[in-house]
DNA sequence: TAGATTGTTAATCGATTAACAATC
DNA sequence: TAGATTGTTAATCGATTAACAATC
């Protein structure tokens, strides 16, 4: 049975079920019914079921999920296979990071520019992936529409070039500075990685063992 | 009333509070309600007053919170007074984007090394962290505990290392590989910060919008 | 066929929200 | 004092788990 509105809880086990199913794949499985996928990840079988039939029927009674099957079905519903394009504003350590290391194509991404102030990487190619002058922005969207910026700029100017990023109409952002973004616009999709947030709840489970 | 054992959704939410209080002390407020704070973060007045109350009782009827009181508790509650000490594993690029960037004295951690196998780092100082080589990690530990290990290293090695570090006694984890990692002793803390999953969720917002 | 396992409905558990007496 | 706002109890909502008929 298709649900009509997915919970955050969902949507947030689909990428460890890809990962998982990956693996698998990987390790040469084919057939894994929700009883063992569920001893694996650590999760029940129940949740396991329940997640996929917000989403369809994929398995087959007294037989399981067929494991490559599965995968590219989450894969789907992921989007992974639609081609998202994608820039990155910001090419410090961090983006520098990302650009070189971050397999933005197994997520289904292709990474068409990057876009800095400073004259030391403007005109630089990391990874294949060309640095650009921050005045050539808007310019660049014109002719390259794009589903998600990476925010890897320091948080003063974070806001400010969100904002100016969704008049232009952009609609997805990675956000890894660590503030809170919002927008007037209802449909614009804010992804955040808090590194402190992370580290302090890790703090806390020390501090309170 | 304060309880026992705390759910993680709300542990995860007090970074927030705290990032949300420290703003609101530079910008000078004294004071603030339950409600006001509600409407700043988008949360209720009484999930706020709810979570709060976990810990202990931290306002006044009638007046409500003093903000720089309430940073302090909050602060205090994740431990960011504790003075943690921290050692990072794999100074690749992201290693040493994080060495080079995050504040990690505001979280109240002190990096006291870093380790690699790269003779090419082995040796350097990053942000006034010393580089030392692998071989040198299990001496280092006899002689600083520490409470964190950050590992920005392959995925491939991840587990053997994490595995290995455990058995010294290792009890906590910062996580940047996109697996997850077990541990046969109950009382070991991993936190995640897995890059893909996070993308891939904004991937499915926008595949799904 | 018999055993296994699904998808789904019902039961339970936990988290969020509402209400309100207490009190600054 | 009167108004405001807390901490907490009760009500609601949503998510997880259990149970089971359907069926491969």
């Amino acid at each position: 049975m298709r649900k009509e509105n997915i919970s955050d809880a969902v949507i947030r086990r689909l990428p460890r079920y890809y990962r998982q199913l990956t693996d698998l794949c990987n390790r040469g499985v084919v057939r894994i019914s929700s009883h063992s996928l569920g001893q694996e990840m650590n999760i029940t079988a129940s949740q396991i079921r329940q997640d996929f039939s917000c989403f369809g029927e994929f398995g087959q009674q007294g037989y399981g999920y067929n494991v490559e099957e599965l995968r590219a079905e989450i894969g789907h519903i992921l989007g992974v296979d639609n081609n998202h394009h994608l820039i990155m504003i910001g090419v410090g350590n961090l983006g520098h990071a990302l650009l070189q290391n971050f397999p933005f194509s197994q997520s289904g991404f292709t990474v068409d520019a990057a876009f800095d102030v400073s004259p030391a990487v403007i005109g630089t190619v990391v990874n294949n992936v060309p640095v650009y002058a921050m005045s050539e922005l808007d310019h660049f969207l014109q002719d390259h529409p794009v589903d998600v910026v990476v925010l890897t700029i320091p948080q003063s100017v974070a806001q400010d070039t969100a904002s100016h990023l969704i008049n232009l109409g952009v609609k997805g952002f990675w956000n890894f500075t660590n503030i809170e973004l919002s927008s007037q616009l209802p449909d614009v999709q804010f992804e955040n990685i808090h590194f402190a947030d992370s580290l302090l709840t890790l703090s806390y489970r020390i501090a309170n063992r």
